[in-house]
DNA sequence: GTGAAAGCGCTAACAG
DNA sequence: CTGTTAGCGCTTTCAC
C-alpha cells in the first residue's frame, strides 16, 4: 500500500501531501499558495486547497523555496562588539526592522573582535547565500575586513576602509560637534570649553572640527586654553573640569566629548558649588539613556544615530538590483541634538 | 555546444562544476568534501577535487544541504525589547556564542512588544525550519506566547507561562536578594533597609523574600519601617532614601531594588553629607555597567545573569535528541554579587 | 575506488 | 482551468 492518506514519516507535511488531500496536483497548490495571477484557478479549487492546507497545518519550506528561487531572503550582520554594547545595539534593531519590512531575516554574528570568528562567520553567511552583508563596529574607526567580503554586497556601518572602496554608513561627527557648540552659542555662551577625547579617532577630529567651525561661523575666537583633552572616563573629566572652572575667566559652558565625561563634569561643577545650567552649561555626546536621562539635571547631548545607521544600511542593500554592486559612497548620518535640561 | 567548461550562468559554482573540472562524478566531490569515511577515495582524486574547488571558489550551498539532510542548523530567537535594551543584550551574545560552538546560526527578531510581529516572526522561523526557539523577554515576567510555539522545541528566557508547561530559564531573584543582604550582614550591618520596586513583578517578591531569609538566617529581625517601596527611578529613590536617613535610628546600609535607585540613594546620601560606605553602605541590583562602574564610589551590586541565561537556553536546545521534547523544568540561574566599593 | 540514480520540497515553463 | 515536467544543489544508497 503506497497511497496512504498520511505523510510517510514523521516529517512536516509537504505540498504534495496537501495536493493529495485536496485532490489536485502539487503545481496547483503552489499556484494557490503563491497567488499566481498569470494562471486562473477556480475559487472552488482554491478553497479546497486552503482547506487541505489548514487541515494538515502545512507551511512552506523556506529552504526548498530558496533553493529553487535562488533567493535566500536573508541578510547577514557581522559585528565586533556591538551586541555587547549598550551604545550600539539599536543599530541591530534598525537593521532588523528594515529587513523585516522586506520579509527578510537577519543572521547575526558577534565576533568579539576575533578575526578567526570573523572569517568563519563570513564563510557561514556565504554558504547560506546571504543577499547582503552589514559589517559593523562598535565605535567609529577604520577597519580591514576579510577579502571575501567582496563576494557579496556589503555595507560598512560605523567604520570605513582606508581606500574608501566600500560603501559606508558613518555618523557625521563634524555636524555633531557643530550642533552641540551651536546650541550653546545660541543660549548666549561666549566662552565655551571643549573637553575632547585623547586617543586619536575620527570622533575626536570630527567633533573638534565641528566645534571650531561653529565658533568661526558665529564670529567667536577659538581660545586654545579652553580646548582640553583627557581619557574619556568620569575621573579624568572631573579633574579637567575642575581645572577649567578655576580659570580666572572661567568658561560658562562645557561641551564634553561624551556622556561619561559629562558625568564627571557634573560632579566637578556641583562640588564647586556651581549650578547647572545657570552657572555652567553642559552638553554631552552619545545620548546614553542610562546616564543622560538619569543625571540631574538631565543632560542635553548629541545622539549617535545607531538605529538610523542600521536601517539605512539595510535599505541600501535592498535598493540594489540583483547582480549590481553598491557604489562606494560614504554616507554621513546626522547626529541630532537631544535637548534636556543642562543648557 | 552544451559542454562548455564554464558554469552556464552567472551563478556560484556548484558541485557539478567542481566535478566536471576535476574529471570525477559529483558524488565523489560530495564524498571528498564531507570526508566520508565509509568509502575509500584515493589521495590523488582527493587532491584533484580540492584543487578544482579552490580554482572555482566553490563553497557549499547551505540551503541545498539542509533541504536534503533536513537539518537547518538554525536556531531562532524572538524577543520583545531585548535588542533595545542595554540590560539584556548579553543574553543574545550568550545564545549566539553557544549556537556558534555548534555551527548553528541564530535568527534574531525583536518584536518591540507587538504581538502581530511576534506571530509573523514565529511563522517565518517555522518556515525556515529552525531546530529550536528561544522566546525571551527584557524583564522577568509571565507571558502567554503564541500557540504555534508548541510546534518547535522552545525555551523561555527571563519569562514563564502561567502553568509552567514550557521550560524556562529565569534569574534566581530570591538568591539574588539573599546574596545582597548577606554581603551587608557580613560587613557587620544590622539595620539594613530595602528599597523595593512598587509595581508587582517576580523580581519584587523574590528579592524581598531573599532579603527576609538572609535576615532570618543571621538572626536579625525584619524591621518593617526599613522596607520601603517606590517606582524604580532616581528621583523617587532619592526621596525615600532621604526619609530613611532621617530616622532617629537610621539604617547603616541600603539594599536597592536596582542600580537606578542606587543612583538616587547615592545622591541623597551625599547631599546629607554622609559618606559611602563608611556612613551608609549601598548595594544595587542589575549591574548596569554604565551606572554601577561610573558611580563614585563604584557600586557593589548583584548581576542579572543574562549571558548565562542565553547560553543555557541554547545548550538546553542542543541537548535534545531529535524528535523529543524538553521537560518543562524551570531553571533558576544564580545572580552573582559584583563587588565594587560601596559596601 | 567510483559513479548512477533517486529524491529533499519547491517553482515555473509549457502543454493540454 | 489544471497537470506534466524539469530542475535548484546537495546527500546517500546501491551497483559496478
Amino acid at each position: 500500500m503506497s497511497d496512504q492518506p498520511h505523510p510517510k514519516r514523521n516529517r512536516p507535511p509537504s505540498m504534495h501531501d496537501v495536493a493529495r488531500l485536496a485532490g489536485v496536483s502539487q503545481t496547483t497548490v503552489s499556484f494557490v499558495v503563491n497567488n499566481v495571477t498569470s494562471v486562473a484557478i477556480s475559487q472552488e479549487t482554491r478553497d479546497r486547497v486552503w482547506a487541505a492546507i489548514h487541515a494538515l497545518g502545512w507551511r512552506p519550506n523556506a529552504m526548498a523555496r530558496s533553493l529553487r528561487t535562488r533567493h535566500s531572503q536573508t541578510l547577514g550582520l557581522i559585528s565586533d562588539e556591538v551586541v555587547t554594547s549598550p551604545y550600539a545595539v539599536r543599530m541591530i534593531l534598525g537593521a532588523q526592522e528594515a529587513a523585516w519590512a522586506n520579509r527578510q531575516m537577519l543572521l547575526v554574528v558577534n565576533t568579539s573582535g576575533r578575526s578567526d570568528i570573523e572569517q568563519t562567520a563570513l564563510q557561514f553567511m556565504l554558504e547560506r547565500r546571504v543577499e547582503g552583508l552589514i559589517y559593523a563596529t562598535m565605535y567609529h574607526h577604520e577597519v580591514t575586513p576579510p577579502a571575501d567580503l567582496k563576494l557579496v554586497s556589503t555595507v560598512l556601518v560605523n567604520c570605513f576602509v582606508a581606500d574608501r572602496s566600500l560603501p559606508a554608513i558613518i555618523p557625521d561627527e563634524v555636524q555633531g560637534g557643530y550642533t552641540a557648540t551651536e546650541a550653546l552659542i545660541r543660549r548666549g555662551h561666549r566662552r565655551i570649553a571643549f573637553i575632547n577625547e585623547i586617543i586619536p579617532m575620527p570622533a575626536l577630529f570630527g567633533r573638534l572640527e565641528g566645534y571650531r567651525r561653529a565658533l568661526a561661523d558665529y564670529g567667536l575666537p577659538v581660545d586654545p586654553t579652553l580646548v582640553r583633552s583627557c581619557h574619556s572616563n568620569v575621573r579624568d573629566a572631573f579633574t579637567v573640569t575642575r581645572e577649567l572652572l578655576e580659570y580666572t575667566e572661567r568658561p560658562t559652558a562645557i561641551f564634553c566629548f561624551n556622556d561619561k565625561m559629562a558625568m564627571g563634569a557634573y560632579d566637578a561643577i556641583k562640588r564647586m558649588g556651581l549650578r547647572i545650567p545657570q552657572d555652567v552649561a553642559v552638553v554631552g555626546f552619545d545620548n546614553l539613556e542610562l546616564i543622560a536621562a538619569q543625571l540631574y539635571p538631565p543632560l542635553t547631548t548629541v545622539a549617535l544615530p545607531h538605529y538610523e545607521m542600521g536601517r539605512r544600511a539595510v535599505e541600501l542593500l535592498q535598493s540594489l538590483p540583483a547582480g549590481e554592486s553598491l557604489p562606494p559612497i560614504q554616507h554621513y548620518i546626522p547626529c541630532p541634538l537631544i535637548e534636556r535640561a543642562s543648557i
